[in-house]
DNA sequence: ATGGTGGTCATACCA
């Protein structure tokens, strides 16, 4: 059995539906985590999900900003979500899933993106990045007794050298400070958790999952970030068989600025 | 050192 599980940034569920359908048609990861779903669960577009098979859906959006969602062929039970950082905004989502006769916990996560000032003294979206990193610390991998985990998202920092187009560059730039870094560093160590993407890619191997709008030419000037993770429990590690960062989205017709990435598993 | 692009919701704010 193969088991597949994607994480994608998609910068307005609404406005970039038709790429979504585009990737579930020639993919069909059996669950999809969605991050900046931008709209409120009442007007959030779930018949296109559940006629491509997604029938278990569960959303946790607000207007305008933020919002994150988990799409699955296969149910969704003890979903939930926690305001991290405690500022009220819709950034995180969970729910327990069965494969195989194993009980798995899924976290999906948009951390914030925290400001173009990395000083939390003068910069609140700043402070409250940290302080939500502060908080998933918390968070271990054998939190529940007989369940496995699996925690995926737009943690919004790149945590090493070779996760950034230029790591002198960028040690001033809020996703790849010292402190974001360090504290990313520090939530998978105490949690217990396995960085995925990087068990079958060197530390010394340059990985992107996000390139900025911002460039003339994203492709030419190549200065992407792992912005997007995947993690799980150490037991899930042997069952690893890949990751996949699917470039080519970047490239696609209205893109969003993330590119999905998806672990195929032996589950 | 600066501004570059994109989404939301209608004006600045956020990424």
């Amino acid at each position: 059995m193969s088991f597949s599980i994607t994480t994608w940034n998609i910068n307005s569920v609404r406005l970039r539906m038709p790429i979504v359908e585009k990737f579930l048609m020639k993919h069909q990861p059996d669950i999809l985590c969605l991050q900046e779903t931008k709209v409120p669960n009442e007007l959030f577009p779930l018949a296109p999900l559940r006629a491509m098979g997604y029938e278990h859906i569960i959303i946790h959006g607000q207007k305008g900003y933020h919002g994150v969602a988990i799409a699955s062929r296969i149910p969704l039970t003890e979903d939930h979500s926690f305001d991290y950082g405690s500022v009220g905004h819709a950034r995180h989502i969970s729910a327990i899933f069965e494969r195989s006769g194993r009980r798995v916990r899924l976290h999906n996560f948009y951390v914030p993106a925290g400001g173009d000032e990395p000083d939390p003294a003068i910069n609140p979206k700043f402070e409250h990045k940290l302080n939500f990193i502060e908080e998933m610390k918390l968070l271990k991998a054998e939190a529940e007794v007989n369940t496995s985990a699996i925690l995926v998202g737009d943690l919004n920092i790149a945590p090493l050298e070779h996760d950034v187009w230029s790591h002198k560059q960028l040690l001033k730039i809020v996703s790849h400070t010292p402190v974001e870094t360090e504290g990313l560093l520090e939530v998978i160590k105490r949690g217990a958790w396995l960085d995925l993407m990087r068990q079958h890619v060197p530390a010394n191997e340059k990985l992107y999952t996000w390139w900025s709008y911002r460039a003339k030419d994203w492709e030419a000037a190549d200065k992407g970030r792992r912005l997007d993770h995947i993690w799980s429990s150490s037991d899930l590690g042997p069952l690893l068989q890949r990751v996949d960062i699917l470039k080519e989205a970047r490239g696609w017709e209205k893109p969003s600025d993330h590119v999905p990435v998806t672990a195929y598993f032996n589950l």
